[in-house]
DNA sequence: ATACATGCAAACTTTTTGCGTCCCC
DNA sequence: GGGGACGCAAAAAGTTTGCATGTAT
């Protein structure tokens, strides 16, 4: 189970996770921005930044870094996978887990992309932090 | 194969990426400038940030868009993917090209990382492109 | 000859931060 | 009441770009 999260809630806050959240796509810092501000107009972006980072941080949203573009933020729950057109940059959600082998062609069959590249990323903690963690 | 890489030679782009090559590891592009300004005092920040621009549009190298840090860069060759630590930033080569489902214990065997999310991307090109591509 | 690369510096974009005030617990 | 959150604005960080000059092909 993942740890309680123990934000303190603010009228900011809820908004921008529910902005984030009724948008399917990964919007950057500032297009979440134009959308929270239509219902909160003195919202600064600055909160906005504020807040991405700490939903990012207690797991309640994802962040996506991409390559030549800025951060994009996910507020999807679920487990999926993102497909990224080399050509636009757009980010499209790779809805089920696909297994190992055949998952390109079976992510091209679902996303109706043409998959070039597969990349996978671990994260993990290093043996060197790992031993910090022990002491601290 | 790959296409022919036709770009031009200049004292500059090979000491870049000399540099990088050398480094196993995963430089930002200041970390590189450090390096290759040892060998040409004179060479500018911005230089750098050109060629490796370029040797990544031609495929010679690779850009690691990495959460939260810098753009940091990869002169190796050879397929691998990467491991990163939650903790301190740190990026590792994952040597061999790790199978599906007990791919994670295997990359923390082989790497000594407590391994704990395994992310992976598709690249592609997106329903909309590949028309413009047919036309274009 | 000419297209491309460079150095320099300024500009730009994105993200972070300091500060005084406000609000949630 | 107190610590976190906010708005504002300034600044930091990272990257790109215009321009005059130099260089590879």
């Amino acid at each position: 189970m993942a740890d309680q999260i123990r934000i303190r809630r603010s009228k900011q806050r809820e908004i921008i996770l529910e902005e984030l959240m009724k948008l399917g796509s990964h919007p950057s810092a500032d297009e979440l921005y134009d959308r929270v501000r239509k219902r909160l107009p003195h919202i600064s972006l600055g909160t906005v930044y504020r807040n991405l980072e700490i939903l990012s941080r207690e797991g309640v949203i994802r962040r996506l870094a991409l390559d030549g573009q800025r951060m994009r933020f996910d507020g999807g729950r679920d487990e999926h996978q993102h497909i990224r057109c080399i050509r636009c940059g757009r980010v499209d959600d790779v809805p089920a887990p696909a297994a190992a082998s055949e998952s390109e062609r079976s992510v091209a069959r679902r996303t109706g992309y043409l998959v070039i590249e597969r990349r996978v990323q671990y994260l993990g903690m290093c043996p060197a932090c790992r031993r910090k963690d022990r002491v601290s």
